[in-house]
DNA sequence: TCCATATTTTACCGAATTGTTTAACCAATT
DNA sequence: AATTGGTTAAACAATTCGGTAAAATATGGA
């Protein structure tokens, strides 16, 4: 029973996540939820009690998932222009493989920044020791000048980006070539690395 | 007679502009639109005579605000670098005034792509004319060798992202403190530019 | 002043949706 | 066989919400 309990849980969970990452909090139906995990309504409310308390579930799992995976690297100890290399393309790996978390989360932080930002903070997301190597390069004269905390933003905001406007760029840019607007993602792991380190290199 | 419908029209407009910019079409109710207009929900439909038609007033009214604004540089005579200077500036400064824009877009955006990604197309957007004076340079050797439409990309994703992601950056890079955060996103204008200018400088 | 038209209010309807309840069912455990 | 707990089905309650009808009020012109 207990296995089957556990499944269940399980089934449930990835239905919600792939109907409310698509289409929201307020864009979701129970019934959606249900079907997609091939069960009954009233189970949904079994197991999680209301659709606030499941959508709570999925967005903290959502978050635990994504924030780790390409915060653990900036503080490890790496060579800058290596790590920026890194960065980018195990952040690009994880949105390839989970496409629909940014605007997922973009959303529902508009709907209330204060506590989305919160748990955010509270995922362990750790940008000091990513600062210090950047300030410890530019003393070394590896890295012009500049503030930290704008090569953080431009890091994120160039991998990020294309995969919350996809669907206005796959329609211009690639008149909605799906396989077009797909190699173009995988040409930006490098192409991103690239404007970066050639940005912020002293000569 | 006619002041007040174009009076109320607009209010109208306006009220519903800031809800739906927030809140997102199913996120929003009519009656909050009402009342933030100062006015009656019957009202609402008599003007526009449904949810959908409202909203849908408001999303081209949006676009066509934002679209052009950013667009018609790229197509102008001017040297590159000195253009994406213009660019990051006069983008930065619309967005500026519209935080939400961005954020809006993206959602519906997810509901419904094909239709609003058809509605920006329409909206004027060409990036031949600014494709082509990149390959120019690149032949002439003042831009290194890179693809246009990368380039493109970052230079959107550079102005765009602090405003989509601002709750979360507000409150893990500044505390909440608003005024810290204004001033960091004043500093992206020239910021951004010199970014941009230092990667693709060929040396 | 009085009429016609535009605007506003009030009250309500119907559909959709969340959440609950109850009874029955099934499968494994004891 | 009896028990237990997960599961289903169906109906239902409660609420929310978009939309409407109709009466009331204001406004401008004859």
């Amino acid at each position: 029973m207990e296995s089957s309990d556990v499944n269940t849980e399980k089934r449930i969970m990835e239905a919600a996540r792939v109907v409310f990452l698509r289409k929201g909090m307020e864009g979701s139906r129970m019934q959606e939820i249900a079907d997609e995990a091939g069960i009954n309504k009233a189970l949904l409310h079994y197991y999680f009690r209301s659709k606030e308390r499941l959508f709570e579930a999925i967005f903290r799992e959502t978050l635990q998932q994504a924030v780790p995976d390409f915060t653990s690297i900036l503080g490890e100890d790496i060579p800058i222009f290596r790590k920026i290399e890194l960065f980018t393309e195990r952040y690009n790996e994880m949105l390839r493989r989970n496409p629909l978390i940014p605007g997922f989360v973009i959303h529902e932080l508009n709907r209330s920044p204060q506590r989305v930002a919160g748990m955010i903070k509270g995922s362990g997301i750790n940008p000091a020791a990513f600062i210090r190597q950047i300030l410890d390069e530019i003393d070394r004269g590896e890295v012009r000048p500049l503030n930290p905390l704008h090569l953080m933003v431009n890091m994120i905001a160039l991998c990020v980006f294309p995969f919350v406007a996809r669907p206005i760029m796959q329609h211009i840019f690639f008149d909605d070539d799906e396989a077009g607007y797909n190699e173009f993602i995988s040409e930006r792991n490098e192409e991103v690395a690239s404007f970066i380190n050639n940005s912020i290199r002293n000569r």
